[in-house]
DNA sequence: AAGAGCTCCAACCGCAAAGCT
DNA sequence: TAGCTTTGCGGTTGGAGCTCT
């Protein structure tokens, strides 16, 4: 008999997401919550098996995910990674928020291995490819041989050593590129219903990954700006929805916030996407932080 | 200008682990 | 504890877009 597949493959949905498929996911999870993938497509109105929804949610839609290229720092910190916990790229992807396990896996493949190369290191091993020409590590070799200071392939220790490493050499906060092949429309509604609300933050998320960090709010502030420095409300002007707002959900908050405003002055955005302006939503910026706790029913106003 | 080759990355697949009954 | 379901992971692929000739 054998194990069922994920879902019923018949009459499913395959290859590239659609604007709308983006949407009404993003949607669902935004009102619903995620309780189980298998679930997610039927009710969500999808073509598409759990297992393609949650992969699309994680590696693209995510609030929180972090795009942009990878700096030159964090290049040497996953050749660090790697070569102490070779390819479980999940493991290697906690250590950098934002990211997603694919993301460095392509990125590890596309560009790390020929830089590898370059340096005639082995991708498999790190070590000098004259050395050991396709040798597998053993527990007598490690495979530490780009990490200074690291002697043993202790799986304990290492995080704590990679992490105060990152911890002293912070980038600054990249740019976001814009996505390519993806446009958006924005809809402008005076009078918002929470699904609305979710269209809402669903283009504003998508303002924000496709014109390059522009997307202004009020007095010139970059939603980027508020994003980032959430973790510092004395920064946000008047970002209501604060970091230390603990008693209360506060992206519930910031929802709740949204349906009262009735969305500032009642006038439509009257410009290109790459030129949007919200005006009087700085009080109903998410805190994206706060996404990833959300109970079940966090999001039920109805 | 065109087409061949290359690069990059979103998405798929199969398997393993974890969770549930 | 066995068997089934669901989720998560890593390897791989297809194709869009870019570069080179």
């Amino acid at each position: 008999m054998g194990r069922q597949p994920c879902c019923d493959k018949v009459g499913l949905k395959r290859g590239p997401w659609t604007i709308d498929e983006d949407h009404k996911l993003m949607s669902f999870i935004l009102n619903n919550g995620i309780h189980c993938w298998r679930t997610v497509p039927k009710l969500a109105g999808l073509l598409r098996c759990g297992k393609s929804c949650r992969l699309r949610w994680i590696n693209y839609l995510r609030p929180d995910l972090k795009r942009g290229h990878f700096t030159e720092a964090e290049e040497d910190q996953i050749i660090q990674l790697h070569s102490h916990l070779g390819n479980r790229w999940s493991k290697i992807a906690s250590h950098f928020p934002g990211r997603t396990d694919n993301e460095i896996k392509n990125h590890w493949n596309t560009r790390i291995k020929k830089r590898l190369k370059l340096l005639e290191r082995n991708p498999l091993n790190h070590m000098p490819t004259d050395d050991c020409k396709d040798s597998k590590p053993t527990s007598e070799q490690p495979l530490l041989a780009l990490v200074e200071g690291i002697t043993s392939p202790d799986e304990e220790k290492l995080p704590m050593a990679v992490e105060s490493e990152a911890a002293s050499r912070q980038d600054p906060p990249e740019v976001l590129e814009p996505r390519k092949g993806v446009e958006y429309e924005y809809e402008y509604e005076a009078e918002l219903s929470l699904d609305e609300v979710a269209t809402d933050l669903f283009d504003n998320y998508a303002a924000l990954c496709g014109n390059n960090g522009t997307l202004l709010l009020g007095e010139g502030l970059l939603l980027d700006d508020v994003i980032s420095n959430h973790a510092n409300p004395s920064v946000s002007q008047g970002c209501s929805a604060s970091a230390g707002d603990s008693n209360n959900n506060s992206f519930c908050k910031s929802i709740q916030s949204i349906m009262d405003d009735s969305h500032g002055n009642g006038n439509p955005p009257d410009c290109s996407p790459q030129e949007w302006h919200v005006e009087g939503c700085v009080n109903s910026v998410l805190s994206w932080d706060d996404f990833d706790y959300l109970e079940p029913g966090d999001l039920c106003f109805f």
